[in-house]
DNA sequence: TACGATTATATGTCTAGACATATAAGTCAA
DNA sequence: TTGACTTATATGTCTAGACATATAATCGTA
């Protein structure tokens, strides 16, 4: 029943600390709101400084696993909002990684000052000039998903003499752009004419809808709207409790 | 052109040095793959111990935003795969969140045996009690969302017992089976007969799936389908560089 | 030139202290 | 009972060292 692991140290102290208290969590031995032993406890069982404790105990509560207050202690955090990380890949990425052969078709490319649609899109007031792409993209010949994308060009000049012909323009942004935000918007819709044939699929049939809105450091970059035939296409989602 | 900002050092230090290199990653102005400056420099310039510069490399490290070699120095990461936090809020929670009035409504509840479908389901081998419960969530008194779950009861015997009556099983079970961990899937169906009429809209009018498997520590929990209107209900995620 | 041994060095971990600070808990007066 | 004040205490931050360890770079040799 003690905290200490029989294991050799191996690893190095503070990791076995954090294991052995994530551990305890992660069973539900220490349940949400359960208060962990002090730091001046830990010391003493564990035959250590107070940094060395301290290390393992900050990183667990940089993971969001546990909540330390001042002069109260340290407590299990309850699973907060339940929230997923969602894989969302670079589409050429994601169908290579199934084994399957990419293709790519520039439908649509258009430079233009900002229209008030736009704008609205990008979220931006000022006016300006902005890049509209409509392209697809297959997976072994069959459509995959059908993009609608927007690039403010005061954010990104260099996408005004990008080739969007030969290089998916997702692709090309992620390696010109680094260390974008985005949000996420995901819904249903039933294709209409347009959409089903760009898809190849029946009208009336389901698709899955991707609205991306991507920013750096409060500038817009580019705003994006992918249209996945639904019955085909699936986001996974893997759940980290915590 | 200093690494240290004008502001007082209204906070810590170690998180003023943190602040600086992260300003610096997120305005591109060390590209990934850049290094930065060593310990010992940072030191020099902040006028501090080592273990406090090492203390914010270290965060930022477990952040993701940087990576830290052996004789090499540390090195911003480049965006690695493409991935968003997704909120998937329990569907109460969600719909009070909008102030809007949340309804429940349990439509069918079973205790069996497992079938051979439900042990499909919910990934097991082994033959046991499962709870099956269907019921429907509503916002304002329209229908939000319908529910169809498996609950496996070797690994959460209080479900058979507890009153889904009057407590959603997301709920029930978010406040008795903490620290899971769980995958989703997100797509897109058509409504057939029966989900248009628990959902209260046409045959044919779009669906958003959620498919939830949830376990913990290697032991299924539960399975659940969320079947939502798709043109009314959205997913956000949001993505945060890195 | 290629490969193996050596060395220098940046990070990784840890210590035994220190003072700061927020706050839970107790104390006392209105 | 309530509110204001005081105190004890756990965490937050920081220091000036130390030794460990992985590895990039150098040097020497085949």
């Amino acid at each position: 029943m003690s905290l200490v692991t029989d294991a050799a140290d191996k690893p190095t102290l503070y990791k076995r600390i954090r294991a052995d208290i994530e551990k305890r969590i992660l069973t539900g031995e220490w349940p949400p709101g359960h208060r962990i032993p002090f730091e001046h406890e830990l010391v003493a069982r564990y035959g250590c400084s107070r940094m060395t404790v301290n290390k393992a105990l900050s990183e667990l509560a940089q993971a969001d696993l546990i909540e330390r207050r001042r002069r109260a202690g340290s407590f299990v955090r309850r699973p907060q909002h339940m929230s997923a990380v969602l894989k969302i890949a670079d589409i050429r990425a994601e169908i290579t990684a199934l084994g399957r052969a990419y293709g790519y078709e520039l439908i649509h490319r258009k430079l233009r000052a900002a229209t008030a649609a736009d704008r609205d899109r990008l979220g931006v007031k000022r006016a300006g000039k902005v890049v509209a792409i409509t392209c697809r993209h297959s997976a072994d010949n069959v459509p995959f998903a059908v993009e609608d994308r927007l690039i403010d060009l005061s954010s990104v000049p260099d996408a005004a003499s990008a080739d969007f012909s030969r290089e998916p323009p997702g692709s090309w942004l992620l390696h010109h752009v680094p260390w974008t935000e985005a949000e996420h918007t995901i819904s249903a819709i039933v294709a209409d004419d347009h959409t089903a044939g760009a898809l190849a699929i029946a009208v009336g049939a389901p698709c899955l809808v991707i609205d991306r809105y991507t920013w750096r450091s409060a500038r817009t970059i580019t705003a994006v709207r992918l249209l996945y035939p639904g019955d085909s296409h699936r986001l996974v989602a893997r759940f980290k409790g915590g």
